[in-house]
DNA sequence: GTGAAAGCGCTAACAC
DNA sequence: GTGTTAGCGCTTTCAC
């Protein structure tokens, strides 16, 4: 009951004691002065030391989407059942934010990030590569590291069936199309959606027409706009639209709102994404939701260790919900 | 162009070189320098040297709905405008979750806490107090630390007068009244919304009746089932709903769904809270938006020491937004 | 089974 | 105007 080195003590408080055979006298004596003095490891010393922070980050475009949201709350919950202190920053779809953000991190010696929904993720995954942080790319695909993304492809050929499917002929030729409203053409997803919507309309109805695409952007003004602009030089709804996502789904819903009950009832809708409330609109919305857990759960096998040689580039299936 | 000492490379790198008079030269030549190797500080080093991490952290409870997503990233925003390094962690109103996030942030010697939506503020704050680590509650009001907190009360009047002034005579008395579904009876939130519901009805309809008030909880499930249980024992929609918060909304939703418009019209909702998707439903939802910007300004002016007295309790006012 | 000593990368105090 | 030195709180190596 003398005193104790510092050595010793640090073993103690960080578990490693039982390889340096520390008695377990010594150990429950430290442990219990510990408890009393509501000791709690200083995490900077600890890291500048071992040179492992025991932080993890995850940067996104935003917090305020659902979908976002849910990513980050998985996040949240799966590194802390790895005891790593999760840290998510927002980069707003701006690559100077996303680099940004990502030297701040690892400025900070974060073990790990998780690259997601990045405009540019390799510029982000080389500045990781040069500084040794290891890294997985979620939600959109980058070189330089292993990328864990929805099927984009797949979802939008599920969604485009629904619609095809549960839609009705038009009055006239132009409004006899499906519709594709949102996205911007550079984007990954963007275009596996589109390619997905294409390649099924061509081979069921035969041909798609340019203007049947409508990648005016990821928010509601924009698409506000192009419905609209669509609606009235069409005379009426087409035989139906396919949203991109949520966000220009909201758009379109400020157009959709001054129509009636009748007019809303002769167009089928559907949307990538998932949001509670949009299945409680005046008409039906079929949407695709995608699997967070399962992206996440993959992003952290890797990370973990147990998936020693990842493909460059995993598809995780989303979630099909039909409306109504 | 010689050797130069650390301690003269650390203050041109960290930017006090003005005070050390260091010649303009030098401080070129290294700046130079260290953008050529790319250097960055380690933050965890220049942290334990100078205990102070650079890092602001902010616990709420969940990245899945719409006025916590939108909390996260003002904070993001507001937290890099000051250089400093943000980190949200959701503690899912669970008290020792909160205990235990807030441990491990301080752990990280984070320089300042913001404490939104904790259920129970005050072992957070302690926790702070103990540790030096200056705090400042949002959302819900702690004794430990000044709080900037939606004016609960005088939102639930406005949304209540717009219920009254909206809704029509229905056919029984029971059906006649308004009703208040969610939150719990305990959170303070909840107490503030349901007085200003309350002492509104009282004091323009003459009586309250305590079944008007079922406080179900916060999940959309319970708020499902007392929804359909309410309107099975009155035989239809009451007058009007007053849902306290948007996910206790969507809960009702899924019952609502099942009527018709015209029963649905003899009714009038509203909500705390928004979300863009519940002004686009088959009948108008009047709710409150509360100002995330507004509330983290204030806290943000206390942490920048720009407000050095700050009321023990400041209200914001919600923006009221009328349904349809 | 435990202690002594070095050192992670940085900043602050002081010396000149 | 710049260098020397000590030390933040921890972990790790090595000695015994």
């Amino acid at each position: 009951m003398g005193k104790t080195s510092s050595s010793t003590v640090s073993a103690i408080l960080n578990g490693t004691w039982q390889q340096r055979r520390i008695s377990e006298d010594t150990a429950k004596r430290i442990l219990d002065l510990a408890q009393q003095h509501e000791y709690r490891v200083n995490r900077q010393a600890r890291g500048l030391r071992s040179s492992r922070s025991g932080m993890i980050g995850m940067i996104m475009p935003t917090h305020e989407d659902r979908y976002f949201g849910t990513m980050a709350q998985v996040f949240d919950r799966m590194a802390r059942q790895r005891q790593l202190q999760p840290i998510v920053v927002s980069t707003l779809r701006d690559e100077t934010l996303e680099i940004a953000a990502a030297r701040s991190l690892i400025s900070y010696q974060i073990d790990y990030l998780i690259v997601c929904g990045a405009t540019n993720p390799d510029a982000v995954g080389q500045l990781c590569t040069q500084n040794y942080v290891p890294h997985v790319n979620v939600d959109l695909p980058g070189k330089e590291a292993p990328s864990i993304i929805t099927d984009s492809y797949w979802g939008a050929v599920q969604l485009t069936n629904i619609l095809l499917e549960n839609s009705h002929k038009q009055p006239t030729k132009a409004r006899d199309r499906l519709y594709f409203i949102g996205g911007i053409a550079g984007d990954y997803n963007t275009k596996l959606r589109i390619d997905g919507f294409s390649e099924t309309v061509r081979q069921r109805v035969g041909t798609i027409h340019p203007d049947q695409i409508r990648t005016c952007g990821f928010d509601a003004a924009a698409s506000e706009l192009e419905i609209t602009t669509l609606c009235t030089s069409l005379g009426g709804l087409p035989r139906g639209i396919f949203f991109h996502s949520t966000t220009p789904l909201e758009g379109g819903l400020r157009y959709l709102k001054t129509l009636d009950e009748k007019e809303l009832h002769r167009c089928v809708f559907c949307t990538f994404d998932w949001n509670p409330f949009a299945s409680y609109l005046r008409f039906p919305v079929h949407m695709t939701q995608q699997d967070a857990d399962g992206m996440l759960s993959e992003a952290f096998r890797i990370i973990d260790g147990e998936n020693i040689n990842p493909v460059k580039l995993q598809l995780v299936r989303p979630r099909v919900l039909l409306g109504e």
